[in-house]
DNA sequence: AACGGCTCCAACCGCATTATC
DNA sequence: CGATAATGCGGTTGGAGCCGT
């Protein structure tokens, strides 16, 4: 006897979710909290499954998204991270706050594995590819692609001459640590500092100052003081006035101008990691 | 302008893992 | 401790949009 489906689908909507839809679920969850999926959707007024309103909010409704292009560095993390851990998506995304494992999964299938290859690199042991195929490739079917990347990715190129260097002296570096799953707490905290900047950015974390009378409500450091289930709360308030505050209509990619913010800040985080396992 | 091929990414599917009884 | 339910995860797909012809 086989599993049963998570849930019944008959008379479930599937495909693209709308923006009444989104409204729905994140309201609910904003005001309900997340204690069953699969009860979400019925509560929440959805013609969903769990699974869908789950997958939905993880990837793309949770207000500490960052969304936008992958910045170089994240680039590099993510094969440093991808040769250490293989396709682990989930845990690749741990240690890239605001990215989801989709969205990373995407991103190495689409780009980093083409432009792995146009370097010589096996995308799935890291290691050089053999003459044979590097000949092939340049004299078959996957000159056109590599050709056409080969413009665009010119600094790509030149710059992973030194970033093959420095990525053994990372990798090691960062090897033991990677298994340590303390990483995650950092991750999180990291996580509330980027949707900090990210309201001061767009100017609304007045409003949440007002409402949690404190500057740091969302820092870690804050978060230590106060108990698991107030900063629950908390951040349940300050993410609802949020979310009622921006235009229905607002497009998420409004946020990409902060990637650059953003960028340094994980660049200083980036390299503070490594420069603490030392 | 129309068409076809390609790219990208949101969403789905099914299996694995974890939690609960 | 086994059965079942719920959740998590990774592979895959469908389709919208882009681009070249």
């Amino acid at each position: 006897m086989g599993r049963q489906p998570c849930c019944d689908k008959v008379g479930l909507k599937r495909g693209p979710w709308t923006i009444e839809e989104d409204h729905k679920l994140m309201n609910f969850i904003l005001n309900k909290g997340i204690q069953c999926w699969r009860m979400v959707p019925k509560l929440a007024g959805l013609l969903r499954c769990g699974k869908s309103c789950r997958l939905r909010w993880i990837n793309y409704l949770r207000p500490d998204l960052k969304r936008g292009c992958f910045t170089e560095m994240e680039d590099n993390q993510i094969i440093q991270l991808h040769s250490r851990l293989g396709n682990r998506w989930s845990k690749i995304a741990s240690h890239l706050p605001g990215r989801t494992d989709n969205e990373i999964k995407n991103h190495w299938n689409t780009r980093i594995k083409k432009r792995l290859k146009l370097l010589g690199l096996d995308p799935v042991t890291h290691k050089p590819i053999e003459q044979k195929e590097t000949v092939k490739d340049a004299s078959g079917g996957e000159l056109d692609e590599c050709t056409s990347l080969k413009e665009q990715d010119e600094s790509w190129e030149v710059k992973s001459q030194d970033h093959d260097e420095a990525k053994s002296d990372l990798a090691q570096v960062k090897d033991q640590k990677l298994e340590q799953d303390e990483m995650k707490i950092l991750d999180e905290s990291d996580l509330l500092k980027n949707y900090e900047i990210l309201c001061g950015s767009l100017d609304v974390g007045s409003w949440i100052n007002q409402e949690t009378n404190t500057s740091s409500s969302y820092s870690s450091q804050e978060s230590n003081n106060i108990s698991a289930g107030e900063s629950h709360s908390i951040q349940e308030n300050s993410l609802r006035q949020w979310v009622d505050s921006v235009d229905s209509f607002l497009p998420w990619d409004s946020f990409s101008h902060l990637d650059e913010d953003l960028f340094f800040l994980e660049n200083s985080q980036w390299i503070s990691e490594v420069a603490t396992t030392d």
